[in-house]
DNA sequence: AAATACGTCAACCGCGCGAAG
DNA sequence: TCTTCGCGCGGTTGACGTATT
């Protein structure tokens, strides 16, 4: 037995909606709410189909559409999150406030994949194209550094002054992922589970059973130190380490130049003030060039456990020596041991 | 000026999922 | 447990505007 239609087909207007069509949607919306899309049409007295009533609402008429050219930091975030979660679009979408999963498909679609492809970068996988079979995890490095410019280059031009040299300590990994805040209730439906859809995902989640591909290589924050210690002692599943800019960054970046999307971290990828939190994966990691020697001398004598995470609530410092967080960001991180997890990362992957 | 190629994006389509019965 | 239904998703199409020949 076929599938039903949604709609009888017969009699139903296709194509471009007429501004008619549209003030009778948006009143019958305004009136009774979304939703029903089925029925709504012949309650609103329009000749479309159901499905189609939906789409023109949340892809053109919804009052919370945002207008004009998609900006450069918008298309910077795109592409991170492209990286992590592939073609979910409407995931994507749910973090790029007012653009809607259509318009960012078609983005990337028409712009941005040609736009990573002149870069040399494979607008699928990420990865550097080559036709040098010798691509393999060891050889990296070099292509991470141009990546790196690539992404600064999206950025304002006085973070790019800013990018230092980079020194590799370790083995290089295979891929470079951005990491991206608060994205683990994303994460968790992806990676966990034989799910094929990844759909309708409650963006406040707390969900945090997230598990690692052998040999790939996310970054997200845990949700308490109870979380950072299992995964810490799970090395099997997870090859990922937590952010570490609580750790680095003295938060005027932050405070700066996030405004509009308080809570992802989402500029923060290549901030190379910070060291491990670059790229992470078991015992591999990246650090700048000036830190490196402070790294590596930390990596051969660890603190306690806990020694980070009391640091920073008791003298506000990071583990430079520098002004970490005010109080007003220790009281946001409370429950959210990121340094923890960082730093034990950093010592024990 | 006309024809053609190309780029953009709104809209359509088929499918999968979850809820309800 | 199975079926039906409504919804939402990603992939694709096609109309339209612009650029190029």
């Amino acid at each position: 037995m076929g599938r039903a239609p949604c709609c009888s087909k017969v009699g139903v207007n296709k194509g471009a909606w007429s501004a008619e069509e549209d003030n009778l949607l948006v009143k019958y919306i305004q009136t009774h709410g979304e939703g029903n899309w089925r029925s709504l049409p012949k309650k609103a007295g329009l000749r479309r189909c159901g499905k189609s009533c939906r789409l023109r609402w949340l892809n053109y008429l919804r009052p919370c559409i945002k207008r004009g050219n998609i900006t450069a930091d918008e298309e910077e975030l795109i592409i991170r999150m492209h990286a992590l979660l592939g073609n979910r679009w409407s995931i994507i979408a749910g973090r790029v406030p007012g653009r809607t999963d259509n318009e960012i498909k078609n983005h990337w679609n028409t712009k941005l994949s040609r736009k990573l492809a002149s870069r040399g970068i494979d607008p699928k996988t990420h990865k550097f194209i080559t036709t040098d079979s010798s691509n393999r995890a060891g050889d990296r490095f070099d292509q991470f550094q141009s990546e790196k410019q690539y992404y600064c280059s999206q950025r304002s031009q006085h973070l790019v002054s800013n990018v230092p040299k980079v020194v590799k300590v370790g083995r290089s990994t295979d891929l470079v992922i951005p990491h991206v805040h608060n994205l683990k209730a994303d994460l968790k439906v992806q990676e966990t589970e034989n799910k094929s859809s990844s759909r309708s995902l409650p963006v406040e989640s707390h969900n945090t059973n997230i598990s690692m591909s052998s040999d790939e290589c996310y970054n997200y924050t845990p949700a308490d130190s109870a979380e950072c210690a299992s995964l810490i002692s799970s090395s099997d599943s997870v090859e990922a380490k937590c952010d570490s800019r609580d750790l680095h960054d003295n938060g005027c970046h932050w405070n700066e130049k996030h405004d509009d999307f308080p809570e992802y971290d989402v500029f923060n990828f290549f901030d190379v003030s910070n060291a491990e939190n670059e790229i992470c994966c078991n015992d591999d990691y990246w650090v700048d060039e000036g830190s490196a020697d402070q790294f590596v001398k930390q990596k051969q004598a660890p603190p306690q456990s806990g020694q980070w995470d009391k640091q920073i609530d008791v003298e506000g410092k990071d583990n430079l020596g520098y002004p970490c967080m005010n109080a007003h960001d220790l009281s946001d991180h409370a429950n959210n041991d990121v340094t923890v997890m960082s730093w034990e990362a950093a010592l024990w992957y």
